[in-house]
RNA sequence: GGACCCUUAGCCAAGCGGUAAGGCACGGGACUGCAACUCCCCCACCGCCGGUUCAAAUCCGGCAGGGUCCUCCA
């Protein structure tokens, strides 16, 4: 399987650091909002790798943190005359729910800053005593020249970030490379620690979770990559100080997502917020249809194609299913052997080992498709059916695009019955009703 | 001012030196009680100009258009 590695620049064969296992690290929301589809580009992606390494029988320990203390969130507190802790744990709900909705696991380890405290200011005290921090009044600044290779994630040199400068200088600082771990301030939720009363930089929160839970270097760091400087950059060079590695063995970026061509953002007021999306997993298949890191451009037609596309999926998937169950013939335990099948797994397989490309996956789905529709107007035949069910559902499971179907009851058998015979018997009144009834039932 | 990326048919999108995958739309067939679903066929010389090569969408240079980032926040 190969990986392209943002710390290397390229294309990198990936071996795990302990067998069968992958430790991956996704930055996650800073929860003050709803997050908009293009927040959700970076969680449907991830959780789309996650999914086939688990395919692929590794042990996948996912961790994704919710940034619960920050200005915005705080801003919102007081504009809404709420706590900080209110603000956030309404919009973590939110998240999930939103998640859940595009089909992303949930069941993964979601730490939060406000539960972290004392772990980041021990992570910063060790920053200090290792002379790689300062502490200027209260503020602790991350001395940057100390680290030689700065800016090899993000693929800049140093002399032209601090020339192509447009940012006021900080007089405080050092070096006006250097950023912030802690801030004092004692406006908003703040906590006391050894520097000053205040918070935590944003820069060393992830890093310092990522010390914590897997006690070393993981497999996989993923982000947009519009985090890729600086935080992610600052992320390395804490970890650098303290353990001399760069965090994750592979670094993974996604591309971002734009609305008609532009930034979506809430200046614009271009924002298309995911509770807001009516056919979800057909957002999630939108999302997946470019390799994750080109840029991805959303507007109504485009998605509209998709919400097409997904349908499509879900009447091959539905009627495949159906026609099984309605014979009792469904055997999900069966071993695909025809190798017109086998070779569409294939090709599916490797789309996904070439770096998590899905938008060839989904074109092997789409040829998956097409085989399953002609066998369906074909003559039946069961073990076929059963096999290209069973490629299916492989598919689907890890694109995460899966079809909501129930097993038939004794009952539904019957009314279609009817309805065939009704249709036999020309008695199209009495079968339209019939049909009513099975098209709301899911089956047709 | 600096760093970098993109440009493939009406639309979305693969491709990474060997002669343009796939999908949507369009058009033509088929299936069908009606409808939906579905099936088959058809549909491009890859922004422009030059260069390298036996061979370029793929490499190099220039031009045009679009976009991202640059120690503030995420």
């Amino acid at each position: 399987m190969k990986i392209f590695n943002s710390y290397s620049n390229q294309l990198e064969e990936f071996t795990s650091l302990k067998e069968n296992q992958v430790n991956m690290y996704v930055c996650g929301p800073t929860v003050y909002n709803y997050i908009h589809i293009g927040n959700a580009r970076p969680v449907v992606f991830f959780d789309t790798v996650r999914r086939f390494f688990e395919a692929r029988g590794y042990q996948v320990t996912f961790v994704s943190n919710f940034t619960d203390v920050d200005d915005k969130i705080i801003q919102k507190a007081l504009d809404e005359n709420l706590s900080e802790l209110e603000v956030s744990s309404k919009y973590i709900q939110a998240f999930l729910i939103d998640i859940e909705g595009l089909n992303c696991k949930t069941d993964y380890l979601k730490p939060k800053v406000t539960e972290y405290m004392d772990f980041i200011i021990g992570f910063i005290q060790d920053l200090i005593d290792k002379n790689y921090a300062y502490n200027v009044d209260g503020d602790v600044y991350f001395r940057v020249s100390k680290i030689d290779d700065y800016g090899r994630l993000s693929n800049r040199n140093i002399d032209d970030l601090i020339s192509g400068s447009r940012i006021d200088i900080n007089p405080k600082k050092e070096s006006p490379l250097d950023f912030t771990l802690w801030k004092q301030t004692e406006v908003g939720i703040n906590f006391s620690s050894p520097f000053s009363q205040g918070r935590p930089g944003w820069h060393t929160e992830c890093v310092s979770m990522i010390d914590d839970i897997f006690k070393g270097q993981i497999d996989i760091h993923g982000g947009g990559m519009d985090l890729q400087f600086p935080h992610h950059e600052n992320e390395i060079a804490q970890a650098k100080a303290l353990h001399n590695h760069s965090i994750a063995k592979y670094w993974m970026h996604n591309g971002r997502l734009s609305f008609k061509e532009e930034k979506m953002s809430k200046s614009i007021g271009n924002v298309v917020l995911v509770k807001d999306v009516e056919e979800k997993l057909a957002l999630r298949f939108f999302l997946l249809s470019t390799h994750y890191r080109s840029p991805l451009n959303y507007d109504e037609e485009v998605f509209a194609m998709y919400v097409k596309e997904w349908q499509k999926l879900e009447n091959a998937y539905k009627t495949l299913f159906y026609k099984l169950d309605l014979v009792k013939e469904l055997d999900l335990n069966i071993e695909i052997k025809d190798i017109e099948i086998k070779n569409e797994i294939n090709n599916f397989d490797l789309a996904m080992e070439d770096d998590f490309n899905t938008a060839n996956a989904i074109t092997a789905l789409q040829s998956l498709l097409r085989l399953i529709n002609s066998n369906l107007r074909k003559k039946l035949v069961f073990t076929k059916l059963n096999e290209l069910l069973k490629a299916l559902n492989y598919m689907v499971d890890i694109l995460g695009l899966k079809v909501e179907v129930t097993p038939l009851t004794d009952e539904d058998r019957s009314v279609y019955e009817s309805w065939q015979k009704a249709r036999n018997d020309k008695d199209f009144s009495l079968a339209d009703d019939l049909r009513e009834k099975l098209t709301r039932r899911g089956m047709l």
